[in-house]
DNA sequence: CACTATCGGAAAGTATTGGTTTCCATATGA
DNA sequence: TCATATGGAAACCAATACTTTCCGATAGTG
């Protein structure tokens, strides 16, 4: 364990607490209090805190993902358990009705249940701009329905490339968590290239 | 105040609460126990409620990006601070080298500066990705770069559409923090599209 | 075989965060 | 007049993610 610890670069301590809130599987045995962590741990230690630290999941939220990888339901139930879990959960009732329509409106022809974790949120989202007034004129929102539908399908492609189920699970759980921080840190980067192309000089920045 | 409280639909406590850390000025005094607010407060609270819940900010952050559009610096300058104040700062010594290449790789062409926030925490990402065994074989990092330059290209526009300067620096930080939450809600239904066009049946959903 | 160091595990402790409650001396309004 | 409401300070609180302390047992070292 102290190996294992010093290789993942984590306190000891913290990796008890991971084994005991159920996040890691416990070492193989080898005597009363003696155990074997193999390459499977270390990998799983590192899925962890990477969902945990840069997916900033919650160690509730992150021991339900791993548990989806772990478990054989199919890919769809664990497109649903990752969804559910980065999702949060959006009362139906208390949505603004316009900003549903607004987000309607973008996903036309888009075969989506109403339930959809994302359909809610997006309401709640542009909800939320509305109420603050800012109204949405150049198709704000269209746009950004159109990207994800970009992103989306890169997910799917990678998905897709994986040998097995596991190993498609744990895509579908990495793609889902990490997805939004690897998007929303390009965009910050594609922001300072829009800016500087649209106002920067011509000798501003280098590729 | 009781009026504030209740038509925001947030307790009294907690109004009292924003204007202690300084996130909501205070009221115009009529008396010494007597104070008017009016819509800017209202407007002001519910931008704080959306950066906080929606945006998932902590309190120094959203204080932080309501100072940037109170303060009449710059709109490159409201930008840093958006951008500095979403992205968790990287410390780039702890990069995977491999990771900043992919990276840097699939934003060929672009003007970005060196320590722009968004290069770092995609790099941080992508190794986390590697670090897991996750390889990137179909070019995931490359479509999400193009999809986050879709992105960014509206952010600009949406922001050339405010009329002043204080509207546009709102936009900036509006659009910076709750663009993130827009576009991962998206992206989760665009999922859900997506699996349903390439695996489900043809009655499957609805636009 | 002695004996120190380390093991895994349980339980209690801690720092931070985002409020909430309580208290207070005014001041308003029926 | 006198219960009620006000703004403001300070103490309190629940949740979260660890960290520390303690434990009895066992592994390795000489």
């Amino acid at each position: 364990m102290a190996q294992l610890s010093s290789v993942a670069g984590i306190p000891i301590g913290t990796i008890k607490f991971y084994l005991r809130e159920g996040l890691l599987p416990a070492g193989e045995r080898t005597s009363p209090n003696q155990a074997d962590y193999d390459e499977r741990h270390l990998r799983r230690l590192r899925l962890i805190r990477g969902l945990i630290e840069v997916g900033r999941l919650s160690i509730v939220e992150a021991r339900r993902v791993v548990d989806a990888i772990d478990s054989d339901i199919g890919l769809a139930e664990t497109f649903e358990v990752a969804q559910h879990t980065v999702s949060e959960q959006v009362d139906a009732v208390d949505l603004d009705r316009g900003a549903l329509d607004l987000v309607d409106a973008a996903m036309t022809g888009w075969r989506v249940s109403e339930d959809n974790p994302g359909r809610l949120a997006a309401a709640r989202v542009i909800g939320t701009f509305l109420a603050i007034g800012q109204p949405d004129e150049r198709g704000w929102l269209a746009r950004y329905a159109e990207a994800a539908l970009l992103a989306a399908d890169a997910d799917l492609d990678e998905i897709e490339s994986r040998p097995d189920r596991e190993a498609q699970a744990e895509t579908v759980i990495v793609g889902t968590v990490l997805g939004d921080a690897l998007f929303a840190a390009l965009r910050r980067a594609a922001q300072e290239h829009a800016t500087s192309l649209r106002y920067g000089t011509e000798s501003d920045g280098a590729g």
